[in-house]
DNA sequence: TGTTGTTACGGAAAACGTAAATATT
DNA sequence: AATATTTACGTTTTCCGTAACAACA
């Protein structure tokens, strides 16, 4: 039994059980691999690889649980590659952030600057995505971490932690009808007065989207939704070009910048929403990468990202 | 990086830092130990271990780290054996329970027969010790599960299951003045008529012995325990012989074997106890002690079993 | 001075790549 | 026929034990 069957195993499960692409991918011999392989499955004494002929074809029923308990193992081995990076050098390395573009735009810049400024050896490798591919990308560790609002926390094998929270805004052109209201007439405001426009919100899965569907269909409203778009900055554009009332997160509207639309807060409609910040369970977290999560996650101690990506259920 | 690297590490560490030792229990030579290890060391680019000149003294502080990782990985390769014995001879191999004595001579009776009859090839083993060593055991792996009342779901790395509750039982000679007593008269019995009477009982840390002398605290009661002992067999006997009233677990308590000594039950007074099974936490469990464990845990399917041991926090 | 850890060295074993054979689609 | 896997085989590397050396307590 030795490390290097282990990571032929993972290898060929991951090319679909094609040696050839495991060898080409492992910059070794095919002949290699199959050796290797066999000699694992005599020790174990049990076929992980379900066979016609000579082909491979997928995972045996004892294979599916060694291929689990391997995977396992080479978590923890790459955790030790980590360990060693930490140490070797505790503030260099790279941080791959996965955000949506909202994030990006207008979270982010808030906890960036401070983080340079403390690890100013660090890349930064910011991917955008929907959050269904964040946490795709951060289970195969494309990303370290993922920041985003919605479907995070429901992906199993990720470790979610809140962040912050925000509320829906409605931004208008200064000429809307909404935008005349008093400010005491605006916090009065309903979903029937909101279906009475067209709207440009934000695509299904992002930002809150997922909640503005649901309170307009426990309500029963229709609403004309005439434009979606991934993030604010679009959303912004169309509003301005007067087609119809803006629905962004609260945090991508700014009066100072925003200064040719008005912005009326919703929470009060659309709830209250959570950013949260995962990682992939069970990963050995760098220092640097604690700290971002403490910038993002300020509420939150250290000890306490600690215990949650631990796994501790003692708290 | 190779698994025997790991093995050496993990046990060096075992031995307290002493290689001779280690190489000794690993059947190898010293300067081999010595040169994995540096090797290791070398690849990872840190010491794991504390030099005093060439006397490894302990561990650093990347070498926690990496003795943690290094635990975990050779937990997962023992668990590979497991899954391979598993595969190989599904009915066969050994079975370790750590219990305290009430469980051995009153509870296991009821589900080992039946094991028996399902898995006539497994060996097994039952060892006996304190709730706190029953945990002990299950952590280092001599037992493979252990059934206690007490203790047992408080130790860190241990999965605990709830087998069944239970009620103590007074027992009493049927010459004792408490025998006499009509049976609604006896459920009326409060502690201040307990602590009349000498009492023997369980020692400390015993099932549910914990729970008595709260009781009696927390009442202000000042019980007079002549006599202390860690099974129900030993309490019984002294109790015929006049010592005093015996409190014992109600599993102990059968009223046809017993003939001649009268039982109370005082569940009003000492409360519900719950018995629970440890496994250690992360554990490949073949599929017979999954069984052993649903037959100790009825209520509970073999679903809810796996989920409660893989730690699921999805339910 | 006894115990413990590292360095040096050499034979044995295994690891791995190339080439050939065999099976599958 | 083309692609994929296993077997065969020889070289190279690594492994691992013995012996010698070095450093603590």
């Amino acid at each position: 039994m030795n490390l290097q069957q282990f990571k032929f195993v993972r290898e060929t499960v991951r090319r679909d059980f094609n040696l050839t692409e495991a060898a080409r991918v492992l910059h070794t011999s095919q002949p290699g691999v199959s050796k290797a392989i066999i000699e694992l499955e005599d020790e174990l004494g049990l076929r992980i690889f379900e066979r016609h002929g000579k082909r491979l074809r997928g995972l045996t029923r004892p294979g599916q649980v060694v291929a689990q308990v391997v995977d396992r193992i080479m978590a923890e081995v790459d955790n030790l590659k980590k360990v060693s990076e930490e140490f070797a050098r505790r503030d260099e390395g790279g941080l791959t952030i996965a955000c949506t573009h909202t994030q990006a735009r207008y979270a982010l810049p808030k906890v960036v600057p401070e983080f340079r400024r403390r690890f100013p050896k660090v890349h930064l490798s910011l991917v955008q995505g929907s959050p269904a591919q964040l946490a795709e990308m951060v289970l195969h560790e494309q990303a370290d971490i993922a920041v985003a609002t919605e479907a995070l926390a429901q992906s199993p094998g990720l470790v979610t932690l809140p962040c912050y929270t925000w509320e829906h805004v409605l931004v208008v052109t200064p000429e809307h009808p909404l935008a005349q209201l008093t400010s005491s007439a605006a916090r009065k405001l309903t979903l029937a007065d909101l279906v009475e426009y067209p709207l440009v919100t934000y695509e299904r899965a992002f930002s809150g989207r997922t909640a503005i569907d649901r309170v307009f269909r426990d309500n029963g409203a229709h609403p004309d939704i005439v434009l979606e778009a991934i993030d604010a900055d679009v959303i912004k554009t169309y509003v301005e070009l007067g087609m119809g009332v803006g629905i962004i997160a609260g945090v991508a509207y700014d009066p100072r910048r925003d200064r040719n639309l008005v912005g009326i807060p919703v929470g009060r409609l659309f709830g209250r929403h959570t950013t949260r910040v995962a990682v992939k369970a069970g990963v050995f977290l760098r220092d640097y990468i604690l700290t971002f999560m403490e910038l993002l996650a300020p509420e939150l101690g250290r000890e306490q990202i600690l215990a949650a990506v631990n796994g501790d259920n003692t708290a």
